[in-house]
RNA sequence: GGCUGGGUAGCAAAGCGGUUAUGCAGGGGCCUGCAAAGCCUUUUAGACCGGUUCGACUCCGGUCCCAGCCUCCA
C-alpha cells in the first residue's frame, strides 16, 4: 500500500487513485532561458523515480510535465540575444533533454509548452471573469481576485490577513488588493502577443499549468508536484484559478521536492550559487549524480557539495563493484531472495523512501560478495535481483564492467599489453617490476586487481 | 511577525518505544608475493530541559538553533 506525504494537510496518507486504471501526475517543469541546474535535476530524477513506481504499481500511469517558454524572463534574455523567442526556448529545451538523458530520467508522456495552450488559457479566465474571480485593472492587465476564493491559502497553511501583515507585499497600484495575481498580462508594442478579449498580451504564469493541468488530466487529478518553492504562491494560485473555475476540488495529493542546497542555503540563480548538470557532468557521470540526487530523501534538504557527490560514487561503485564478473544467467530463480524485494517495495511504497531502498540494494551487495567464491549461482542470482531492483531506481543500467572502466585515457590494448608485461614479471618473481608496473597504471588512474582467474583492471 | 520543515555518530543518511540501518572515512584481523576488491571485527550518535513509560533517538510539552516560504525561483 503506497502512502504519500501530502501537503495540503502535511500528513502521509494512503494513496487511492480517483481511477485506479489511469493514475494522473502533473508536474511543473522548467521555465527555459538558460540551463537546469542541480536543483532542477532533483526534480527531474525524483519525480522520474516517482512515475517508474507508480507505473509498476498501475495498469496507466498519466505523467505531464509543462514547459513554460513564455515569461518576463525569456522575454528579457531572446532581447539580450537578439533572438526570437522561439529559438531561445527551442535550443534550452533541447539541452533540457539531454540532460535528462544524462541523469536517467525517462520523458513524461505529454510535455506541453505554454505557448500551445494559450486559447485553453484564454477560456479559462473568460471563466473565472464571469464568476467574479477575475477582473481587469486600470492598466490593461487581468488580475485574480485572491479576496472572492475563500479557500485561498489552503495548501500553504497561509491566511490572507497574515500575508497582508508580512513586510514583503507589493504594492500595486492596479490591483484591487496587493495579493491579486496577473492572469493576462497586457503587451508593449515589441512583445511576444496573442489576442484576446482584454487585448493582445500574454497569459500569467500560474495560468498555464491550470489550463494545461485541467486539458491534458482532468479538472480533478491524482497528483500534482514541483519543487517546495512553488508551494506559494505558484501552487495556491494554480488551486484558486481551477477550483475557481471549475467549483470541483482540484488535486488529490500534493508533492513537493526539497532543495539542493549550497553551503547550507537553496541553490537558486538569484543567489547566483547554482551548478548546472552539465558543470557537473564534466567531473561525474550521470548515474552518479543521479544516484547523489536519490540518496536522500525526496522532501529533506541536499547538500550539494564535492565531498557528498564524491560518496555517492564511491557507493555506487560498490554496487558495481558486486555485480562485476558474475555471469547473470542462472536458471534457477527459486535462488533469489524474495525478503529483499518486499523490503526494497514497502521502502518505496513508505513515501517513496529512496535511501531506505538504497541500504537494501547494499545488503544485496554484500550477500553477493559473502557467495561469489563457494556459491556462484547463488551469488549471480543475487546479482541479477540487484540489477534488477538498481534498474528500478534508474542505476546500475550499465555493464559493470564498462562502468568501471569507463573514463580511461589509455586504450585497451595499452593496458592489456602493459598488464601481460606484469604477468611475465610476476611468473619469475621480479616483483619489483611487476610493483612498478602496477604503480606506473596507478598515476594514470588504472587500478589493477589480481584474483585466481587472472588481472583485471578497473579505473581509479 | 505569520506559515512549513528540520536538528542522529568524523561525513552523508534512514527506520524504529526495548534487538546491527546503510554508504563513505578511521582502527584491528583474514585473504594476497605485496596490493586492490572482498569478508570478519571495531571506535565515534540522537541540540537542550522536563513529562509519559518497566523502558524513548523514537511519543507529549517547553527552550535554543538552522533552513525554506510569505518577491521571480525547481
Amino acid at each position: 500500500m503506497l502512502k504519500i506525504y501530502n501537503t495540503l494537510n502535511n500528513q502521509k496518507e494512503e494513496f487511492q487513485p480517483i481511477d485506479a486504471n489511469q493514475v494522473g501526475i502533473y508536474v511543473c517543469g522548467m521555465t527555459v532561458y538558460d540551463l537546469c541546474h542541480m536543483g532542477h535535476a532533483r526534480v527531474m530524477v525524483m519525480f522520474d523515480v516517482i512515475t517508474r513506481h507508480l507505473r509498476r504499481n498501475f495498469p496507466n500511469v498519466k505523467y505531464v510535465r509543462n514547459i513554460t517558454d513564455i515569461d518576463d524572463k525569456i522575454i528579457t534574455r531572446a532581447i539580450e540575444n537578439n533572438e526570437d523567442i522561439y529559438t531561445l526556448t527551442n535550443r534550452f529545451i533541447d539541452a533540457m533533454h539531454e540532460d535528462e538523458k544524462s541523469l536517467g530520467v525517462l520523458s513524461p508522456d505529454i510535455e506541453p509548452r505554454a505557448t500551445d495552450s494559450i486559447d485553453k488559457m484564454i477560456d479559462m479566465i473568460e471563466n473565472l471573469s464571469k464568476k467574479g474571480l477575475a477582473y481587469q485593472g486600470k492598466n490593461g492587465d487581468v488580475f485574480y481576485s485572491v479576496r472572492n476564493f475563500k479557500e485561498y491559502g489552503k495548501l500553504s497553511g497561509k491566511n490572507l490577513d497574515d500575508l497582508m501583515a508580512g513586510a514583503r507585499v507589493d504594492i500595486e497600484s492596479n490591483k484591487k488588493d496587493p495579493l491579486d495575481f496577473v492572469l493576462w498580462k497586457k503587451a508593449k508594442s515589441d512583445e511576444p502577443k496573442w489576442p484576446s478579449p482584454w487585448g493582445d498580451g500574454r497569459p500569467g504564469w500560474h495560468i498555464e499549468c491550470s489550463a494545461m493541468s485541467n486539458h491534458f488530466i482532468s479538472n480533478h487529478f491524482d497528483i500534482h508536484g514541483g519543487g517546495m518553492d512553488l508551494t506559494f504562491p505558484h501552487h495556491e494560485n494554480e488551486i484558486a484559478q481551477s477550483e475557481g473555475a471549475n467549483s470541483c476540488k482540484f488535486v488529490n495529493t500534493w508533492m513537493h521536492v526539497g532543495f539542493v542546497n549550497v553551503d547550507d542555503e537553496k541553490m537558486s540563480k538569484s543567489l547566483k550559487n547554482f551548478f548546472t548538470i552539465r558543470d557537473v557532468l564534466k567531473n561525474y557521470d550521470g548515474e552518479t549524480l543521479r544516484y547523489f540526487l536519490i540518496s536522500s530523501h525526496y522532501r529533506s534538504p541536499l547538500n550539494y557539495s564535492k565531498t557528498n557527490i564524491d560518496g555517492a560514487q564511491s557507493a555506487l561503485k560498490r554496487l558495481y563493484n558486486a555485480i562485476n564478473g558474475l555471469n547473470n544467467k542462472v536458471d534457477d530463480l527459486t535462488l533469489i531472495d524474495t525478503n529483499f524485494e518486499e523490503r526494497f517495495n514497502s521502502a518505496l511504497n513508505d513515501d517513496f523512501n529512496t535511501p531506505m531502498a538504497l541500504s537494501i540494494l547494499f545488503e544485496i551487495a554484500k550477500q553477493i560478495n559473502i557467495e561469489r567464491t563457494n556459491n556462484p549461482n547463488k551469488a549471480s542470482a543475487l546479482s541479477i535481483q540487484l540489477v534488477e531492483l538498481g534498474n528500478y531506481l534508474g542505476i546500475l543500467e550499465y555493464d559493470a564492467d564498462e562502468y568501471l572502466k569507463q573514463g580511461s585515457e589509455l586504450s585497451e590494448s595499452d593496458i592489456s599489453k602493459k598488464i601481460e608485461q606484469r604477468e611475465e614479471a610476476r611468473s619469475s618473481k621480479d616483483f619489483a617490476m611487476s610493483d612498478q608496473i602496477r604503480d606506473e597504471l596507478f598515476e594514470l588512474g588504472i587500478i589493477l586487481e589480481d584474483s585466481v582467474n587472472g588481472t583485471t583492471w578497473r579505473r581509479k
